[in-house]
RNA sequence: GGCCCGUUCGUCUAUCGGUUAGGACACCUGGUUUUCAACCAGGUAAGAGGGGUUCGACUCCCCUACGGGCUGCCA
């Protein structure tokens, strides 16, 4: 058994939607904690006052919710633990792993140009006030920065990675509080981590060089550094940084255009982490197998194709009533007109014969199209070129015989059979005018299937209104 | 510029020194079929390049190329 129990977090600054690789970061946390009975939690990174905002808040947890990734206790916001990193810095000055510096911002770039200028290959600002005697302290507005070690290395111990070596003189003495007495982001994470518990730090590549400098400021404190793993971020089809361009970035645009929560878990679980062949799975699964050591090292891109696999797997898996609600959740989300009674009752009826041929909810829509539109069907472009004078005869011919027939898929058969076979036609071009009469559409479930459904005298009245 | 990370079929990946380099999606061919979806049979397709180490490298080391990240009183 594991020594403590894990906790994991996700940590998304609210200046916009969830993003959809943010969406997988969340995903390997919450995985990783379910799995292992350990605790998932929210923190809001909000210390950058200028470009949070309210609704990216409401957007993330929005995207987390749908995502179907639920975490533990309240969402906790880092700009009220403001104080608290405050003592923190404070404590570090105590502790003599931390100092005051007077430097202006003028002063530093000053110093950043003329090292520049001199050729140096890298400009690590050194604070003249890193060993100062307080007593020489102006009374001017200063910064806390952390005093790193200058010599020496810092090892990451990532999961993902590997063992990744930093040698500390590529690292300046990071600022941990700003002169107006707000934290740096480097100081929060580290203090609002620990202070959390947090014993799995499951993250964007992108922070992996940032982990050196915070893993100094758990040696300055004597804080216990938790596990890192460090996943690479996830790139755009054509290899390059994932970006509007792409189309969905969003988190959000997946839920609008109809993929299927579990289809996104499974898909984005199975990008960049494997376990032997597993491809389709549930979310109980992926969290019976999730572990650190099955993520991949590269970045991985995204496929709409094996996504809309996925999806399509998982929606003929998921039950009608649940597969309901979710439909109902995509019109809303999609902008799109809400279900009539009539409507929810006849799709319901149908899920079991469009839910395994539906990629996505608007193929699905678009397959049970014959449940929800009403009379007079008006066919699209396709479906009416199977519409002719002959087959319009054949559907009059057909009506008289549908009235008394037992309303069963056992009485309907020999009745089209022997109706195609009395004009010479193979049931192919029978089913065809059926279907634009019926639905309006070509690709659709069976005429059988549509018939029962939709009952008799509509059945009739569809045909009738077809025949002309 | 410096530092750090990465590179197996088109894509996601398996492989953890010895395999005819496997699977999935996509694609192509044939079959089935009541359209779509699905399904069945088969096929095309990969270790970035160059050096080492080793009896033996996709696996270990070095260099190069390419991609990405970090290098803020942003997160």
């Amino acid at each position: 058994m594991s020594s403590r129990p894990v906790v994991t977090r996700f940590a998304p600054s609210p200046t916009g939607y969830l993003h959809i690789g943010g969406g997988r970061t969340a995903l390997f946390n919450w995985l990783y904690a379910r799995g292992r009975g350990g605790k998932f939690l929210l923190r809001i990174e909000d210390t950058d006052r200028e470009r949070s905002t309210p609704e990216a808040t409401a957007a993330i947890l929005q995207g987390l919710r749908w995502l179907g990734l639920d975490w533990d206790g309240e969402a906790v916001s880092q700009f009220a633990q403001k104080d608290r990193h405050a003592e923190v810095a404070h404590q570090m000055l105590d502790r003599g792993t931390a100092y005051k510096c007077f430097s202006t911002q003028d002063e530093i770039a000053a110093f950043r140009a003329e090292a520049e200028a001199k050729g140096a290959s890298y400009a690590v600002f050194q604070s003249p006030w890193r060993d100062a005697d307080p007593a020489s302290h102006p009374d001017a507005p200063y910064v806390i920065r952390m005093k790193a070690p200058r010599d020496g290395e810092t090892v990451i111990d990532d999961q993902v990675q590997g063992r990744v070596v930093i040698k500390n003189e590529t690292l300046d003495d990071m600022i941990v509080l700003r002169s107006d007495g707000t934290p740096t982001y480097m100081l929060a994470v580290v203090v609002d981590d620990h202070d959390m518990g947090v014993t799995h730090v499951i993250r964007g590549d992108d922070h992996l060089n940032n982990a050196a400098r915070q893993q100094m400021v758990y040696d300055a404190m004597g804080w216990a550094i938790p596990v890192w793993a460090h996943i690479p971020l996830i790139h755009g089809p054509d290899g390059k940084k994932l970006s509007k361009r792409h189309g969905a970035t969003a988190v959000g645009d997946y839920h609008a255009q109809g993929y299927p929560a579990a289809g996104m878990r499974n898909y984005l679980t199975r990008l960049g982490w494997a376990h032997g062949d597993a491809e389709f799975f549930t979310s109980a699964q992926a969290m019976e197998w999730f572990d650190l050591s099955g993520i991949g090292r590269s970045p991985a891109r995204l496929d709409f194709k094996k996504l809309e696999n996925l999806c399509g797997q998982h929606i003929a898996i998921t039950e009608d009533a649940a597969l309901l609600h979710e439909l109902e959740a995509y019109l809303a989300a999609a902008d799109r007109p809400a279900l009539t009674d009539g409507q929810r009752d006849l799709l319901s009826r149908s899920l079991y014969c469009v839910k395994d041929r539906a990629k996505t909810f608007p193929e699905l829509l678009e397959k049970a199209h014959f449940a929800l539109t009403s009379r007079p069907v008006v066919a699209d472009e396709a479906s009416a070129k199977a519409l002719d004078t002959v087959s319009r005869g054949i559907l009059k011919s057909l009506t008289p015989r549908l009235q008394t027939v037992s309303w069963t898929k056992e009485g309907l058969e020999p009745i089209l059979t022997e109706t195609a076979e009395a004009h010479g036609i193979g049931f192919g071009k029978l089913a065809a005018p059926l279907r634009t009469a019926l639905a309006g559409r070509s690709a659709t479930p069976s005429v059988y299937d549509m018939m029962l459904i939709i009952g008799r005298d509509e059945t009739i009245a569809r045909l009738e209104d077809a025949a002309g």
